[in-house]
DNA sequence: GGAGTAAGTTTTACTACGAAAGATATTCGA
DNA sequence: TCGAATATCTTTCGTAGTAAAACTTACTCC
């Protein structure tokens, strides 16, 4: 049985030892042929390298390949164990806090949320610990908790600054530990989706794509090169005021037809609010677009021409090969997705390779898996 | 002495031993005491891999280091012999040739100019031929050829689109091989002058940064994780067309204030020439503008402005560490930096780090420095 | 049931590395 | 002028990781 206490990260895997193991965590079972051409190894080698892998429990040979009839030695994937680990994930908004519960692998086996009425750091704390202890009691073996929000969090996992809860300085890493007596990882929300992204979703064939969010706020991240692109600025929500629309409404800060007027969902709820005199949620705005509402048709064509000319500049200054749409308002992607194609290609050059585009699934489940995938990858690579 | 017959890429050359001699390259004479901590090898490792190097004369022990009087033996610092190698850089535009002799440092030691009448690729690639014979008969030891232009270069040397000279699939690199039997390498402007920054130019202590070009065209480079970002779209001005200035003129394709209507050199001239009547070139129009005339003025500042929110795009998307301003037409940064700067400033989020401003030596020697470098990275990394 | 095929294993020789101890060349203080 | 201190560079030696080649295994196809 695998031991079920203090968690033993992977660090302690010689170097090609962890190489191997990670391929085999991102990209499902292996064989030790495929591993070999994989990672530029000879044979004997995977021979060698597996075998402790393998009596550690780490690898498990899994069951033959079902379906492939080939001549020669059928070959003996190996695979790790999802469940061998589990990992609690958690997204702190204005309101709210939703968590979930992952495999090694960022598969969702649980999930809870918990309303937020109150916002100081403990009261928060007090909140995010009582989930976290909800989702890990349900599965066995939980190794490490990873949390996200809106802002900018330093290495040390201390919250520098977190305009949606009017928060500066709080050592929320320290905080939710104290609370419970767990690894807790911390990290800005729309990197650590990126991240998720790039291991364990749309972004995992590709060595450079962006994601671009949008919801309460609008956020993009980028990875080039297989890593992300990090820096003090990273994950901030740079382009939330970039100019999308002259003819747009103005924003909170007055700038007329940015990011933040034309794509947040209270933006958008606000705009069909001041037509309309009643208040329609996020979801009811979409769902009347798609019913052929003429009002909330224009509202969400505006903002799908405006989302479209986001993806054109990220595009355009990061090459990525595929732009992934995420964040819990990115069904405006589906339901507007003439506009955003219009105002894409218009901001294109004609000429350029046009980037791959995909709709991740929305909502607080998504954000709340990537603060699990930080949790993951803090255990598998020992930062 | 060196041989002066074919060139021996440094390919042949192991991993770590390649490693070094890269460092030494890109980072100056360098002892081995400062080698093995930077590449996090034991002093013992750096004795024998030095030896073989030194002994081929590639690398040479360098002077003492006169400055410094530190108590313990003093280093005996390493480095290339520069002049060892020559590489001639050649830059095409639509009506002129331009190129320049360096050494593997990259430092230009001559340079030349031939006017560019017809634009069929045979002649072209005659007076390519032309100048690059003059120019290799100034020094010894000329390795390679590195050429470059505006438009996408497929990776065995064909310019498969070129705009300025009207041109699709042409076999430029074979070409200009037939004619100079030399190793000729061609590749985009932008790419080169990108890269050529990155090793020997302002980019050289950061592994993220941008360059912004503005001349004849507008063009971005990036560079992240210390590696250029490609795909089929890198270099090819996709953000010629960014919307900049919803009041400014509007450019040959009908655009309103986009970056090629705002900051190319044709534009500007164009500008000044429709108010005052008399045609004035880029150089002019700046000297009018730094001596106050009004119109000059307005216009540079208009472009100085719209300058700022291009970085400002740049900036938030790629996160670089500085931003450089390249191209014949930096002189701008120059003479606009307060509007440039405010435009910057305008489009940055208040709370996020702004990215530092380098400008470069502006002018085609630049350029053609650029294709050098390509011609060096060839042969030092044996593409 | 043998030929063919490819996966996986074992053996062997080699290479690259770090650690540690030694050699060398300087500064600094007595 | 002579150690003491200091840091670079060199040498030696043991170890770990590697490829190459020969071998074993387990299947398909004829």
């Amino acid at each position: 049985m695998v031991t079920s206490g203090t968690a033993q990260p992977w660090v302690p895997l010689a170097g090609q030892s962890h190489r191997l193991a990670l391929e085999v965590l991102l990209h499902g079972p292996l064989s030790r042929a495929e591993l070999a051409r994989r990672t530029d190894l000879s044979a004997g080698s995977l021979t060698r390298l597996t075998k402790p892998l393998v009596e550690a429990g780490l690898l498990v040979e899994a069951g033959p390949g079902a379906g492939d009839l080939r001549p020669g030695r059928p070959s003996q994937p190996l695979d790790i164990v999802p469940d061998a680990h589990h990992f609690v994930g958690v997204k702190i908004t204005g309101d709210a806090v939703h968590g979930v519960v992952t495999t090694l692998r960022a598969d969702v086996v649980a999930s809870a949320r918990r309303p937020l009425d109150a916002r100081t750091p403990p009261e928060v704390a007090d909140v995010v610990a009582d989930l976290v202890h909800e989702l890990a009691g349900q599965v066995p073996n939980v190794t490490a908790v990873g949390v996200s929000l809106g802002g900018h969090v330093l290495p040390d996992g201390t919250v520098q600054r977190a305009p949606f809860l009017g928060w500066t300085d709080v050592p929320l890493k320290q905080l939710l530990e104290e609370r419970t007596v767990r690894p807790v990882v911390v990290a800005n929300d729309v990197l650590a989706l990126t991240e998720a992204t790039h291991w364990f979703g749309e972004g995992r064939a590709h060595s450079q794509f962006a994601l671009v969010t949008v919801g309460a706020g609008v956020g993009v991240g980028v990875v080039a090169h297989d890593r992300l692109l990090a820096g003090p600025n990273a994950g901030l929500g740079l382009l939330g005021h970039h100019a999308l629309d002259p003819l747009g409404p103005p924003c909170p800060l007055g700038h007329r037809g940015c990011a933040t007027a034309m794509l947040t969902t209270g933006s958008i709820e606000r705009q069909v609010a001041a037509a309309r005199g009643d208040l329609l949620s996020y979801g009811e705005v979409l769902d009347l677009a798609d019913a052929g509402d003429e009002l909330a048709r224009r509202v969400v064509d505006d903002a799908g021409r405006a989302l479209g000319r986001l993806v054109a500049v990220v595009s355009n200054v990061a090459l990525p090969e595929v732009v992934v749409l995420g964040g819990e308002g990115a069904r405006l992607a589906h339901v507007a997705r003439a506009a955003l194609d219009a105002g894409l290609a218009g901001d294109l050059d004609p000429l350029a390779e046009p980037p791959a585009l995909a709709v991740q699934a929305a909502g607080f489940d998504a954000w709340a898996r990537g603060a699990a995938v930080i949790a993951i990858q803090t255990y598998v690579l020992g930062r």
